[in-house]
DNA sequence: TTGTATGCGTTATCAC
DNA sequence: GTGATAACGCATACAA
């Protein structure tokens, strides 16, 4: 039941080098001998083989997405940027998740390079060296989306004053005490970037740093549930507390909500990544829109400039992300 | 900067047959042998080309899942398990979002079968006749989950009876209107099914069925939130409303919420699939919990089955679904 | 405009 | 235990 174009050449009585040129819309094909072969293949429901015809054109037209987790909430949109543009492009996706695994990155990249992927878009919280290195000697365009390494290409927001908007947000609504719930400290995209911007925006203000209202998170909903219950338990407790994602601050809301604490009268809380459950949570949260959709989309798009070796005009692209004030503050 | 098997012998002083044999571990080459190809390939960074190999074993360990909408919050979690056991037998995973509309299906379809991708994991409210006849000519092996057709293998839960639980609760709970938010209509597996659950565990309990009680959904917030609205402007309110999505079920509640009406005193909300969501809103929802990440965990292993052809003792698995009581009924 | 022949990087069959 | 060599299905340089 499956045929090769060797079947298809047959059944029209012309060379497979004719069919290949009817299939690859080849101009030079006479109308009439075009006519025969499309005939040939559609009674035959011939299909080409991508594989091997990629073995020979030395492209997949396949592109691998390594990403955390698809089932993370922040996650999922950015891929669906990514696919658009690749459908757009006559791309196919490989999905990786790599659970921020260092191993499993390795593993993938290793799959990846093996099916010969034209290109990779890669979201993670770091790029560690030994990948780096593989990915400069097996030369795979790839590009980095929502972190920033090196030389490599890039989409991005400007994490530090993105944070630094949203206390200084707080601070001209007259909050002075302001707790932070952070990413991992160590995390260089969530989680330093974000803690510096809010620091920035204390210190601008002549507020001083207090060690105490700061809390390093885990990203998931509990944490932040759990981050919040230590900053309401102090003496001289915080009148605002911005999250470093908004999972975590949609935890802080529930407990404020389970603690009959008023938001945003007793207590303001702003989110990070504008995730879709955060306009749909009560309150709804006030937060900072990353672009998601965006950031795959055009990620998606250096990459096929990449190539087709077009120029492109940055390698790092920065995107604009806004402060979406909702019923939290 | 890209070797291939060739490169690989020079280098070891073998032939490409031996160095083939230490790649794929064949027991016959002799331990000193081995060594040599093993240091060669270290030293130039050789990778076997999957592409290469595919067209000569007939096989890509490649398999793809298409999917309604990998950015709606029920199928990330499905993909989840697809991927895990996937990566467990060495598939790499295509994936697709379909937006069920049938032409970007058939297109997927016919992308996935050309890269011959060894099998596809399938999620859609239904299943063409046009596609189905492609997936009898093509013979690709093809397992259904969330739905069920003809002879295909599937993983499902039993909507209807699941449906009927639901309702029986809320009735052996005092309520006498009962609300219900459907799927669409025509749409057979959270359309049709859900619905006769809700009519049969009305009738067994001999309450009469009101037309005026039943809104037809369209899956999202938002569709929720206004059929929601639309139920409790009527003169004879439900005080329970069933919901055949999670999604749609917190629509139910934010509009409750913003109404001031008390859940679950006033008003039972019950929805359908348990998302991640459900558990962080408040009032927590009451739902049917779906296991998302076993179904596609359990497809996933079917196709692996099929794909080895071993045996398989249904092609139509039914998982168990469990009414999760929370706070909001 | 069409056909013949070669090779893409592997694996597998057969000798040796 | 190892090495030649013929496929796998296609695209393309070259010949006709």
């Amino acid at each position: 039941m499956k045929f090769n174009i060797k079947d298809v050449a047959k059944k029209a009585e012309v060379s497979i080098s004719t069919v290949s040129r009817v299939i690859n819309e080849s101009k030079v094909v006479r109308p009439e001998t075009q006519k025969k072969v499309i005939k040939a293949i559609e009674e035959l429901g011939y299909k080409p083989n991508a594989i091997a015809r990629s073995l020979k054109v030395k492209n997949t037209k396949t592109i691998g997405i390594m990403i955390p987790d698809i089932s993370n909430q922040f996650y999922p949109e950015v891929v669906r940027g990514v696919e658009d543009i690749a459908n757009m492009y006559n791309y196919n996706i490989f999905l990786c998740n790599t659970d921020l695994d260092d191993e499993k990155e390795m593993q993938y990249f290793d799959a990846l390079a093996e099916k010969q992927v034209d290109g990779i878009i890669f979201m993670g919280n770091i790029v560690s060296e030994e990948l780096y290195s593989k990915i400069k000697f097996y030369n795979i365009p790839l590009v980095l989306i929502g972190a920033d390494y090196e030389d490599l290409p890039s989409v991005t927001i400007n994490n530090t004053e993105a944070a630094y908007t949203v206390v200084k947000y707080l601070i001209e609504k007259g909050h002075k005490r302001i707790g932070m719930i952070t990413g991992k400290k160590h995390d260089p995209v969530t989680g330093v970037t974000r803690l510096k911007g809010y620091k920035d925006a204390l210190k601008e203000s002549g507020l001083l740093f207090d060690e105490e209202l700061i809390i390093e998170g885990g990203y998931r909903f509990k944490s932040g549930y759990e981050a919040a219950k230590r900053l309401l338990e102090l003496e001289n407790k915080p009148t605002a507390i911005f999250v470093a994602n908004d999972e975590m601050a949609l935890g802080v809301t529930r407990l404020a909500l389970e603690m009959n604490i008023k938001v945003p009268e007793d207590l303001a809380i702003i989110g990070f990544d504008n995730i879709d459950m955060s306009q749909k949570f009560y309150p709804a949260l006030t937060t900072v829109a990353q672009p998601m959709y965006e950031m795959g989309a055009i990620g998606m798009r250096v990459l096929t400039k990449i190539l087709k070796d077009e120029p492109i005009d940055t390698n790092k692209v920065l995107l604009n992300y806004s402060l979406i004030e909702r019923e939290s503050s």
